[in-house]
DNA sequence: TGACTCACG
DNA sequence: ACGTACGTGAGTCAG
């Protein structure tokens, strides 16, 4: 028997977008319902294997059933925008799979699903039904069978009906249905029912008289007087309800199961949609389906001296030629390479494999010629630079950097990605096809699709350059691209390279003197609590504070209480154990992440290279991992001491320059406002300043408090103020934060100009941007939810300020960097901590030093107000900050 | 793997 | 009425 699945598009759609909890791809939409529709429709195919598929939607347009409503009592509750966003986003997903949809004006889905189901069921076809809407229940048979998918606690349970089973559970035939409904009415289908009648009601008059009209022949047979009353009242909102909670099983479609017929969902195009909607794991489905028509190149393995050779001969003998270029790693070599892929304009890509006379030797020297000179096309180009020898940004091209400019708001960045969304190619993720095998035992185990992939690495990159370059250029950021992120990838590399030396011992050392006070505050801790548990659990701590020894704060996050140390910090003036919670955190994180943790990234150098991250952060700042050296203690004293540890080599001291209140400089010039220009102007503590201007106090008299409370305000204003936020950091209530916010604003209007003027552009453009041209999409600003809304206009106020902040420290860092280079000193740039460069200098060089970091850190931009930098020296960093 | 906490600018 | 400050990375727990 052949079998039709046909889908309540909408109600299916709104089941997953309740169901399942938000979720935005990189570019900001909203596309947690079509994922949800998506694994219902997966999960429905694989179990029915059906012949023919359908998908049914409501059209927009009022139909027959709405407008009868409407009369009734105004209109249905608006569709969230989250969702409804969606619905074409599904439509198209639908499409680009080659599934049937149908949607008709005047007739809402369940009437086309009704009435195909019956067709079907007339030409002796087997029907399965899905819809999140009870309502279909009444067009069950023996062969229509009604799937309700539910979710419950993340899974899907798929409750199914054939006619015997709705008998069952609601003791009336599928027709009887429709009554039932007309007198208990259906909030969720706007069926208003009878009043005073509800399910149990209406069971029991269905028991009794088997149907609408018999009731009403019979009415004075109802026993109740209250609902005899209310149906004899209600007569014809009865009626109306069945006429709405009737499906209309006959509608005049124009239909051919031709049309639905199951072929193979899994299309390029279906695969290209999904990719963009970043459902991972939904893709796997459609791997094996991939194709590569669109690939005009040919792929070959290089293994011999003279091929190789003529590989490089031919990249060399045009200079002028762009050059895809891939280095292919793997660290289970002693010598790290495995081979390097080359593409040419022509088509042609070669993997030249590390194999006998092909050592990494000669690859190196090859790829050095190479690099002085080639006109090279990569992705990641840093970790080429091993390769490369030289620097050659102005004449090499990143297109991993590239799509990250395009769109900083991604999580990861590859080349199968930039395939797909710049050339339009479908390439399996490198994880998709060789799992995690490193990339040695995958050239071993699988040596012809290796090739393919290692060859795929250079021809994208060579391929989508220009389009990127284009791109760039429409979106105002080649110049950012050229002048600064290109030129900075050499400088990360060098840093990355050169690393900074700590003493091992004494690392080591700090961690040991903190384990004594650890474990006496642990057992200190256990003694006030009267039981052994794991403080580091938030879990167990919060059951013992709040629950075992009932202390005041209660609950605040969705797995139990907060613990987090402002909550704390409350606590803790009454509550000795509290105190010792907080003392025992801290000392425990110094431990466990810096002590123990640093330790293990020292190199046999001593040194620890950390890796500088290019394309992490959403407003252009760089991030440092393995280790995250950009997050050393600073605050308080004892976390400070750690930087006791990091040290200069020999002959060498520290020289450490950061920018003075960069940020708020940033604003005072992109705001152009008078007042905080002309405070910046008098190069006096700024914060003291913004308590006088605005408290309306000599400056001499400014307290203390009143200077807190300006430096908050200004930190605040930098943020994307909110009284909230405010008077949060402040420990005061909304009410005093907003007139401190009024006040700020009354004092530098043009801020306030500024920061509206950055919302107004976010939301017609849909990005803010730097004094640079980099940009940063705010989708948030779109959405429906006030909360997300509010989080975007707080982001159109930073972006553009702590962005700009970053491209005139990387610009800072390209000219020190160079500076030290051109004239040949020893010293290095060897960290940056955001608006904070560290070099380890040659002692002869301190003063040269000095100097460079001073001009070029002062000059990197310039604007209308003086950028200040502090500089200090020391023989560790401790005492160079 | 996600939630929580906490270190930095 | 909504429930937050902006930007990161790492360690730990618990499911």
């Amino acid at each position: 028997m052949e079998k039709l699945v046909l889908i309540d598009g909408h109600s299916i759609l709104n089941r997953a977008f309740y169901g399942v909890p938000d979720l935005t791809n990189s570019a900001g939409l909203h596309t947690n319902a079509v994922y949800g529709f998506l694994n219902i429709l997966f999960k429905i195919l694989e179990e029915e294997n059906p012949d023919y598929l359908t998908v049914a939607f409501d059209v927009h347009a009022p139909t027959f059933r709405h407008e009868i409503y409407k009369e009734y009592k105004g209109t249905r509750k608006p569709m969230p925008e989250e969702l409804r966003e969606q619905v074409p986003v599904l439509k198209e997903v639908l499409g680009a799979m080659g599934i049937k949809t149908m949607e008709m004006a005047g007739f809402e889905a369940d009437d086309i699903l009704g009435t195909l189901a019956k067709r079907a069921e007339k030409e002796g076809k087997a029907v399965c039904l899905v819809s999140g809407d009870r309502d279909l229940l009444q067009i069950a048979t023996d062969v229509i069978k009604i799937r309700i998918p539910k979710t419950r606690g993340g899974k899907t349970e798929i409750e199914d009906y054939y006619a015997r089973d709705v008998e069952e559970k609601y003791k009336v035939s599928p027709l009887q249905f429709i009554d039932l409904k007309a007198l208990m009415g259906d909030t969720a289908d706007n069926i208003p029912g009878v009043p005073k009648v509800g399910e149990k009601t209406a069971a029991e008059l269905m028991m009794q008289f088997g149907s609408l009209d018999n009731i009403y022949a019979h009415i004075d047979e109802v026993k109740k007087n209250a609902i005899r009353e209310s149906l004899k009242n209600h007569e014809e909102l009865a009626y109306l309800s069945r006429t709405l909670a009737t499906i209309n099983v006959d509608s005049p479609l124009e239909y051919s199961f031709e049309d639905a017929k199951v072929h193979d969902f899994y299309t390029q195009e279906a695969y290209v949609a999904l990719k963009k909607l970043e459902f991972k794991n939904l893709l796997s489905r459609f791997e094996k389906g991939v194709s590569n028509d669109k690939i005009t190149g040919q792929f070959r393995r290089i293994e011999e001296l003279g091929e190789a050779e003529a590989a490089f001969e031919k990249a060399m003998a045009h200079p002028e030629k762009e050059v895809g270029l891939a280095v292919i790693k793997d660290s289970g070599r002693e010598d790290g390479l495995a081979g390097i892929s080359l593409a040419f304009d022509d088509g042609i890509c070669v993997f030249i494999r590390s194999c006998g006379l092909l050592t990494e030797g000669y690859l190196k020297g090859k790829m050095e010629a190479l690099g002085a000179k080639g006109k090279l096309s990569c992705g990641e180009i840093k970790q080429a630079y091993d390769y490369l020898g030289s620097d050659g940004t102005e004449r090499f091209f990143d297109v991993i950097l590239a799509a990250y400019l395009l769109n900083p708001l991604k999580n990861d960045y590859s080349i199968a990605d930039v395939a797909n969304e710049y050339l339009g190619l479908m390439i399996p993720e490198r994880a998709q096809r060789f799992g995690k095998l490193s990339n040695g035992k995958a050239l071993e185990e699988k040596p012809e699709e290796f090739t393919e992939y290692a060859c795929f690495l250079a021809y994208v990159s060579l391929m989508a350059a220009p389009v990127l370059r284009q791109k760039l250029d429409e979106t105002g950021m080649a110049v950012l691209m050229k002048e600064i992120e290109m030129p900075l990838t050499y400088v990360l590399y060098d840093m990355e390279k050169e690393g900074i030396l700590v003493k091992p011992e004494e690392l080591k050392a700090y961690g040991e003197a903190l384990t004594g006070r650890i474990a006496e505050l642990e057992q200190k801790i256990y003694g006030q609590a009267g039981v052994e548990f794991n403080i580091n659990s938030p879990k167990q701590l919060g059951e013992i504070l709040f629950e075992r020894l009932s202390l005041p704060g209660g609950k605040k996050t969705k797995t139990g209480y907060s613990t987090a140390a402002d909550v704390l910090e409350k606590l803790a003036p009454d509550h000795q154990i509290v105190t010792d919670v907080l003392e025992y955190r801290g000392l425990a994180k110094l431990k466990s992440t810096y002590a123990e943790g640093l330790y293990a990234f020292i190199g046999k150098d001593s040194r620890i290279h950390s890796t500088f991250n290019q394309t992490i952060t959403a407003t252009g700042r760089i991030s440092s991992t393995d280790p995250n050296l950009q997050n050393i203690p600073m605050r308080m004293e004892l976390g400070r001491k750690i930087r006791k540890v990091f040290v200069p080599k020999e002959g060498c001291i520290f020289t450490d320059a950061d920018y003075s209140q960069i940020e708020l400089r940033i604003l005072a010039h992109m705001s152009e406002d008078a007042q905080l220009i002309e405070a910046y102007r008098m190069h006096a503590d700024i914060h003291r300043i913004t308590a006088s201007q605005v408290f309306h106090i000599p400056f001499e008299q400014v307290t203390d408090l009143q200077r807190r409370n300006a430096k908050a305000v200004n930190f605040g204003i930098v943020y994307g103020i909110s009284s909230f936020g405010l008077s949060q950091d402040l420990s005061i209530t909304r009410k005093e934060a907003s007139e401190y916010i009024e006040q700020y604003f009354a004092t530098y209007p043009g801020v306030k100009n500024f920061l509206d003027k950055s919302v107004a552009e976010a939301k017609e453009k849909g990005y803010v941007t730097t004094l640079f041209g980099r940009r940063r999409p705010v989708p948030e600003l779109s959405s429906g939810n006030f909360m997300q809304r509010s989080f975007g206009e707080r982001v159109a106020m930073n972006s553009p300020i702590q962005g700009t902040a970053a491209d005139v420290i990387k610009i800072a860092m390209i000219r020190v960097h160079k500076r030290l280079k051109e004239e040949k000193l020893k010293s290095r740039l060897i960290l940056q901590v955001h608006d904070e460069l560290l070099i380890e200098t040659v002692k002869e060089e301190a003063e040269r030093v000095k100097n460079i970091l001073e001009e070029e850190m002062s000059r990197a931009a310039d604007f209308s107000v003086q950028l200040e930098i502090d500089l200090h020296e020391g023989s560790d960093w401790y005492e160079a900050k």
